[in-house]
Parts: C-alpha cells; sequence; structure tokens
RNA sequence: GGCCCCAUCGUCUAGUGGUCUAGGACUCCGCCCUUUCACGGCGGCAACACGGGUUCGAACCCCGUUGGGGUCACCA
C-alpha cells in the first residue's frame, strides 16, 4: 500500500512556522516513499471566510514549493483536487453522522444527557478528591425509552465514546517507541455535539480512514490524544495507523511552545527582535501594511516578503528536530527527500533560533546565480517604487552590476533596498548625520580635497571602476596623503552613508555626470554651513 | 493535581559502554584580509541537570530526584 500522509491546517489567515515544520516532515515522508501528500481543511469549527483565510495559507505552501497530491484548490469555489474529497471536513458531515451512528449501534458510543454542568461537577469532584475522573454515565440513555425520558425534562445530548475500563494501549509511536497508556484512565470524551457537528476527533480519524492515510505524522500535543483516536478507529473496524509525534518547536530561547499570541514576549528576545525589524524594515519600504501580529518571524509571508529563499527557510526547518550526521547542514531538496527519516527525529522540543535561520539564508543566497539574484531584485526595486513599471531598458544590466558590486550584502531581496540612493535623483539623497559630520565637517582637510578630487574626476575618462581607482591612487599619491583621508569623504558626499559596498563601483555605476552632481551638492552644503 | 513526554555548550545538534581532557553548526569575542560595511580565513569562550546503582569502565544501561513541557473542553 502506498504511503499517504496529510496535514490538516485551520482556515486562520496566516501559516505558522511550526506548522510548517509539521508539514515538511509529512511531505519528506511521502516524497521518500513515492507516495502521497495530501491537504485537508480543518473547518468543523469554522464560522468566519475558509475560503479567504486558507488562501494565504495554501499559497505558503507554493511558495515553499510544498506541493500536495490531493486537497483544496487555490482559488474561489473551494475546489479540490484528488479523489477522496471534499477535503473540507465542514462539507463531510454526512460521513461523521454515518460514524457516529455506527458507533451508538455497537455499542462503543453513547447518548449522554447530563447537563454541561452536572458533567464538569463530577470532574470537579474527582480532582478536589485527587481521585482520577471516571463518568458516571448517570445520565446515559440506553434506550430509546430512556432517551425520551430525558428529552421530556428538557434535556439535550451529545455523544460520548464508551471507553474501555481496563486493560493498556500500547502505541508504537516511530518516533518515541513504546508509549503505554491505561484505557480506565481516558474519559468518555464526546464526539458530537448537541447540535449534531462533530469534534474533531471523530472528524480526523473519519477521515484518516476514508483518505487512506497511512502515516499520521504530527505535533507532539496530540500525543495524549491519540488513545480516543486509536479506540474510535479500533471501534469502527479501520486499519490501524502509524503515528509519528514530534516534539513541537518552543520558543526562542526557551521551551515553551511557540504560539502565534505571545509576539511581545518573543520581541525580547534580541534575535527575534533583530530578525524582526529587519523584515519590518523592508516591508515598510515596500509599501506593505502589516500588523505586527500577522507579520512577524513566526508566520511564514514574512519570509517570502522580505525576501528570503524557500529553500534556506526549509532547510533550516529540516534541522529543526532532526539531524543527519555529526557535520552535513545543508540539504537540496532533493538531498532532503532522500536523507529523511523519522528514526532520527530528536525527541526533545527544539526552539525557534532566528539568527540560525538568517545563517542559512545567507548560504543559500550564497548559491542562487547572478542573473536570478538580479531579476528579483528587479522586480524588489519595482515594488518599492525605485524602478518604473516596466523598467527602464537599462534597468537589469545597472542592476545586475549593483548585484555583483553588493555581492554576499544581499542576504534576501529585500537588501537590494539598502542601495535606494543609487536610484533616487541626485537632490533628494539624504545624507547620515554622523557620517557627515565625521567624515566631511570634522576633518578640516575633507572639503578641500573633495573640491580637488572633483576636479579631477571630472577630466576622468573612461569612467569605469578600474581606471577610477587607478585615478584616485595616483590622486593620493599627488597629494601625499593616506587614502583614507579622500575615500570616505567621497563615500559620504556620494550615496550620503557611511557603509556601502566598494567605493569606485559606485562611482561606475552612478556615474560621471551624476557623481559629479553629488559632490558639488555636498560641497554646497558644506560652504553654506559655515 | 492525574496521565503522558522530555533532559549534552545561550541555541540547533553528534554521540547507542572504552577511540570523549565530549565533535560540528549558529550566536558572541579576538586576530587576519580590507577604502567603510559585509564575505572569507584563523583562533577563543561555552555543555553531558542531580543522586544512587550496574560495570574493570558510563554522556551512553537501570532506579530515583529535580527541572521543563504537553494534555486532561459540547477547541483544534
Amino acid at each position: 500500500m502506498s504511503v499517504r500522509t496529510r496535514f490538516a491546517p485551520s482556515p486562520t489567515g496566516f501559516l505558522h512556522i511550526g506548522g510548517v515544520r509539521t508539514a515538511l516532515f509529512n511531505w519528506l515522508f511521502a516524497r521518500q516513499h513515492g507516495g502521497q501528500f495530501l491537504l485537508r481543511v480543518d473547518d468543523t469549527d469554522e464560522q468566519r471566510n475558509v475560503e479567504a483565510a486558507l488562501e494565504p495559507i495554501l499559497h505558503g505552501f507554493e511558495w515553499l514549493g510544498l506541493d500536495w497530491d490531493e486537497g483544496p484548490e487555490p482559488g474561489p469555489g473551494k475546489r479540490s483536487r484528488g479523489d477522496a474529497g471534499p477535503y473540507y471536513q465542514s462539507q463531510r458531515n454526512d460521513l461523521y453522522a454515518a460514524a457516529v451512528e455506527r458507533l451508538l449501534a455497537s455499542g462503543h458510543a453513547y447518548r449522554d444527557f447530563s447537563k454541561p454542568d452536572e458533567s464538569q461537577a463530577e470532574r470537579d469532584a474527582a480532582q478536589a478528591a485527587g481521585e482520577p475522573f471516571v463518568a458516571s454515565r448517570r445520565f446515559a440513555a440506553e434506550t430509546e425509552a430512556e432517551a425520551q425520558r430525558y428529552l421530556a425534562e428538557g434535556r439535550t445530548s451529545v455523544v460520548r465514546l464508551k471507553m474501555p475500563r481496563a486493560g493498556t494501549l500500547v502505541l508504537n509511536d516511530l518516533v518515541r517507541g513504546e508509549v503505554r497508556f491505561d484505557w480506565a484512565r481516558e474519559q468518555d470524551h464526546v464526539i458530537q455535539r448537541a447540535d449534531g457537528s462533530p469534534i474533531y476527533h471523530l472528524a480526523t480519524v473519519v477521515d484518516d480512514e476514508a483518505m487512506a492515510i497511512t502515516h499520521v505524522i504530527r505535533a507532539e500535543e496530540h500525543l495524549s490524544n491519540t488513545p480516543r483516536q486509536v479506540f474510535i478507529a479500533a471501534s469502527l473496524g479501520y486499519r490501524p495507523l502509524q503515528f509519528a509525534h514530534l516534539p513541537y518547536v518552543a520558543e526562542p530561547g526557551s521551551k515553551n511552545k511557540l504560539s502565534k499570541r505571545k509576539l511581545d514576549k518573543y520581541l525580547k528576545n534580541r534575535d527575534f527582535a533583530s530578525l524582526n525589524e529587519y523584515g519590518a524594515r523592508i516591508a515598510q519600504r515596500l509599501g506593505i501594511e502589516a500588523a505586527a501580529e500577522t507579520f512577524n518571524p513566526v508566520i511564514v509571508d514574512f519570509y517570502e516578503q522580505t525576501g528570503f529563499l524557500p529553500e534556506a527557510v526549509l532547510n533550516y526547518l529540516l534541522l529543526l528536530g532532526w539531524s543527519f550526521d555529526d557535520s552535513r547542514e545543508d540539504f537540496t531538496r532533493a538531498e532532503m527527500i532522500e536523507s529523511f527519516s523519522l528514526e532520527r527525529v530528536n525527541k526533545a522540543p527544539a526552539s525557534f533560533d532566528p539568527a540560525k535561520l538568517l545563517n542559512f539564508q545567507e548560504r543559500s543566497m550564497q548559491l542562487v546565480p547572478a542573473k536570478q539574484k538580479t531579476a528579483r531584485c528587479v522586480e524588489v526595486l519595482k515594488r518599492a517604487g525605485m524602478l518604473s513599471d516596466p523598467p527602464p531598458c537599462d534597468a537589469a544590466q545597472t542592476v545586475g552590476k549593483i548585484v555583483a558590486a553588493a555581492g554576499d550584502r544581499i542576504r534576501t531581496y529585500g537588501d537590494i533596498l539598502d542601495y535606494d540612493y543609487l536610484f533616487v535623483p541626485d537632490d533628494e539623497v539624504v545624507y547620515d548625520s554622523k557620517a557627515w559630520e565625521k567624515r566631511l565637517v570634522k576633518p578640516a582637510d575633507a572639503a578641500p580635497l573633495l573640491a580637488k578630487f572633483r576636479d579631477t574626476l571630472a577630466e576622468a575618462s573612461p569612467f569605469d571602476a578600474a581606471s577610477l581607482e587607478t585615478l584616485l591612487k595616483s590622486f593620493v599619491e599627488s597629494q601625499g596623503i593616506a587614502i583614507g583621508q579622500i575615500i570616505h569623504a567621497l563615500r559620504v558626499a556620494v550615496t550620503g552613508q557611511a557603509v556601502g559596498f566598494g567605493m569606485f563601483e559606485t562611482l561606475e555605476i552612478l556615474g560621471q555626470q551624476r557623481s559629479l552632481a553629488r559632490i558639488d551638492m555636498t560641497l554646497r552644503r558644506l560652504a553654506a554651513a559655515g
């Protein structure tokens, strides 16, 4: 039988990084075994617009390249691909209802007419007595007559599992090994609400059977839920499933589970805060209006917008709870599929480390061919309004030069925006005030030297990096100064910045006319200031 | 609180009784390269939670303690 795994996202509007890690492991396992990976929409409890809330999630999967063989199709209409559909749980209620009837008929479940506060009181009493809670089944309707009587009292019913009161479940978890549970400690969990709607555990078991899932690879928090699901499946005569419970992804610098609602806390972590700020700066330059709650390093969209490479994100996530050996960390997509194994999944939770993720990104970016890098940077510049759309015909060439000159300084595609000063009109260059003070105002010889070199520059021909370097070196020699005495002033004058890539490349890219204009403007401002 | 899971540098991890004065990666700190900033190179700081066993020998096996976490809903 072919291996089939699934990931069941709730339509929440965004794709969580921890969820992606789980999805990735499912995807890898299926791909490695030549099986199928499915997506199933977990919308049993959703009132809102499912389509709109699902769209960003499916988009995230597409961006990451985690393709699914069956499941919802992106776009409107709730269309699906695959033969085991529908893949929206909200459309499968008949199946769940039928399963509940079978469970009732076979005596594996019962109608419970107790009121919520009555069952709560039982639980509280057990808790207070320090004893394990065992449902009294006092309002269980065994016969139709009983049911009618309760109904006449104005009671409503839910359907509960009639759990075994003896015995042990031995679960053979693919990452944890043998885990034992006493059946007697399992509660009579509700599987169908008073309004007839199914509870998740029932739905997931029914769907896994109907969709011929073979391996359930999910986060550790589901480990305690497994007995009731095994009970449902066994009672219904389903095939047994293989389980693999992954350690959860923890907060940066802590062992608590990473959650989407604790952003304030994560922001206190230095590395998280710095990645967040990095992305926010790029987003701002791109004119993306995103609330911190929906645009931060725990949301996958953050990485796409900021200009990360999907393979870097995936590679980082792969190593979060899994390892190959004592040294290998870099994996291409094909290598991940080939090398992955559940046996080597770690048992302890792994903290999300934003600094290490950035490092994977940096190394991945070094492998991207110049041409591709340039094309993507052109896109970013267009989005930021630094280039017209369509871009001028020489844009690719110019950006190509910038990309080459910037080299590894471009860690994400968003970093191209650091060189916006090369695109703005000369009179709109923004000068860093500290750099201006330090390199132009304070050194007494800065202005005169700059003025002198300006005239040399005006004569320069050709105006390319190599010639300019020769030119400046001979200028320095003729003046009997150190190169540092002129080059920093020149950089600030021309770029407004204290730092940047090679000075000669900068001048070449800017061109003679604009370089001179910027120097002139600087000299005028210096003279005006005194 | 009951049940379940987990425990090696700050973080991700290697390690399945001797080759461990514990290896790699990220971060951090030096130095080198250098027009700045990066990249790169070299070097450094830094860990087997604790206590008992078992054994000639324990990071590795067993028990306990401590600590952390998950889960106990008509949520998923």
